[in-house]
DNA sequence: GCGACAG
DNA sequence: ATCTTGTCGC
């Protein structure tokens, strides 16, 4: 059900023509039913080289055990762009959302959504693509300005690019660096921001996330009996 | 022209 | 993102 001609431009500028087309299909409210699959998403690249690694990790809410993962590796050829990520990213993503048993009922990617100079980050792209509702949580900011965020766990300010916020800078707990979060697709920003602290425990970054970087990036511990996977 | 710049 | 040991702080 994927639509992907939305994943392949050939020029750097047919790549933003798409963004802007992905951007205007995006929603920005909440419009999905019961959410008991949140999906953590991530890709890495072991060893540094073009060879990326993409994993799913399925987690229960609100208990947040994990329920099953997915993982899928394949030849990255597109390069890092600062604002072009998703193109990079996504082909491996979806190759790995394919082995899922059943699909996520919210997605929660490792990097920005609206938060993006077009309003069209990775977590815009992918919810776009599979019409799931998904969030951005980023690291670090890519654009966009914020008053200092208050110590307290849960606080969180506006990111704003001129008068429009576009996210919230989040401390998702106290004496940590907070995080990026921003609308992906089917969700308020409000509501996002109560997603991310819902599957936070006791690290700075959602379990969802965590559970997928570690599966992406060698660091994933011996368990499971699910496939590493190859084509 | 000079910085900034998700992962 | 990835390459890496020790080290500061709770």
């Amino acid at each position: 059900m994927t639509d992907l001609s939305l994943l392949h431009p050939r020029t750097v500028d047919e790549a933003i023509a798409l963004q802007r087309e992905i951007a205007r299909r995006v929603v920005c409210e909440e419009a999905h039913g019961q959410i008991e699959r949140v999906a953590g998403i991530d890709v890495g690249f072991p060893g540094g080289g073009t060879r990326g690694r993409a994993a799913i990790a399925v987690l229960d809410f609100p208990s947040l055990a994990l329920i099953e993962t997915a993982v899928a590796e394949s030849e990255v050829n597109f390069p890092y762009v600062p604002g072009l990520l998703s193109f990079r990213e996504l082909p491996v993503v979806l190759q790995a959302l394919e082995r899922l048993s059943a699909p996520p009922d919210l997605l929660l990617v490792d990097g920005h959504g609206r938060a993006h100079p077009r309003r069209c980050g990775i977590a815009c792209h992918l919810g776009v693509l599979t019409d799931l509702p998904s969030i951005g949580v980023a690291k670090s900011r890519l654009i966009g300005m914020h008053e200092p965020v208050p110590q307290r766990r849960g606080a969180w300010v506006p990111l704003r690019d001129g008068s429009e916020i576009i996210g919230a800078v989040l401390r998702t707990r106290v004496g940590v660096h907070p995080v990026y979060v921003s609308i992906g697709h089917r969700v308020s920003l409000e509501r996002a921001v109560d997603w991310v602290m819902a599957c936070t425990t006791r690290y700075r970054l959602p379990e969802t996330t965590r559970a997928a970087h570690a599966l992406a990036s060698g660091t994933a511990r011996k368990r499971e009996t699910g496939g590493e996977g190859l084509v």
